[in-house]
DNA sequence: TTGTTCGTACGAAATTGGTCGTATATTCGT
DNA sequence: ACGAATATACGACCAATTTCGTACGAACAA
C-alpha cells in the first residue's frame, strides 16, 4: 500500500533494489554476495538493510522457508520516474529538456541509442 | 579548493544552491525568505546551513559589512552533471539512454524545446 | 541613552542511514 | 548425536544532516 506511493529508496536500498529488480528472487544471501562483488560489506549489514526494506514495504518476502526470499515490492520504472521527477524538479527548475540535453551531451550514446532517442523524439513531434 | 571536485551537495544545501543560482548574490535573510516560501524553517536552519556550505567551500562570502553577502562557489552545470552521473549509474545501470527515454517519455517538452534535443541530436549522429 | 530589532556564532538535540556484534534457532555432515 | 555452518532477529553505535535555542554584538529609533 504505502509503499508504491511516495517511495524514496536510500542509496543503499537502491543497490538492493538493482539486483532484484535484475533477479526477481533471491535470498539475502545471493544479494549479499552480488553486492560484495563491489562493496565492502557485512552480511548482517545487508540482512538488516533488507529487513528493513521489507518494512517499508520496498519488498516483499517468502518467510515460509527458513531461508526467506525476497523479491521487489515496487516498480522500477515507477521508482526511476519518481527519482528522476524529484531531480528533474530540484536540480534543472522543472525542465526535462534542461536534463535530457545534459545527460545526452555528457555521455556517450552508441548510434542504435541515438536511434531509440530519435523514434521517441519522431512519436512526440507528431502528437 | 577541495569545493569543485566531488561536490555532493545534500538535499537541503541543493535548495538553497539553486535560490543563489537564481540570485547569483543573495544575504542569509533573503534566502530564507525564498526558502519559507515553500517551507516550514527557522532563521538560524538556514543561517546554520549557509555556514556550513561555506565551511565545505560550496558558497563564498563576503564578510565585509555586518550582513554577509553569499553567492555560490559551485558550478551549476557542473553540479548538474556530476549528480546526473551518479544517477544515471546507480538508477539506470548506467544508461544515460534509459535515462533520457524515461525523463522524454514522462514530461512533455514544447515543440521548442523537441528542437532543440533534435539539434543535440544530429550533432551527435554526425560525429 | 536605552530598549528593540537584526545579525552572526555556536552548541546541542533529534533524525536518519549505515554498520555490525551477538543471541538464538535450524540444518547438515560425519 | 554433536559440532560447524548458516539463517534471522535485534539492539547498539557511529557519522552525517537537520533542527533550533541561546548568547551576544551592532544598528537604529525614540
Amino acid at each position: 500500500m504505502a509503499a508504491s506511493k511516495s517511495v524514496k529508496p536510500t542509496e543503499s536500498e537502491l543497490e538492493i533494489l538493482q539486483i532484484l529488480w535484475g533477479k526477481g528472487l533471491a535470498t539475502v544471501r545471493e544479494v549479499h554476495e552480488e553486492l560484495a562483488k563491489t562493496k565492502e560489506v557485512g552480511y548482517t549489514t545487508t540482512l538488516k538493510l533488507m529487513q528493513i526494506m521489507h518494512e517499508k514495504g520496498l519488498v516483499k518476502r517468502d518467510e515460509s522457508m527458513r531461508t526467506h526470499v525476497y523479491q521487489p515490492a515496487v516498480n522500477k520504472e515507477r521508482t526511476q520516474k519518481h527519482l528522476l521527477n524529484k531531480m528533474i524538479d530540484s536540480l534543472f527548475g522543472g525542465s526535462s529538456t534542461q536534463l535530457v540535453l545534459q545527460a545526452l551531451g555528457e555521455h556517450n550514446a552508441s548510434p542504435e541509442e541515438l536511434e531509440q532517442i530519435q523514434k521517441l523524439l519522431n512519436n512526440l513531434k507528431n502528437q
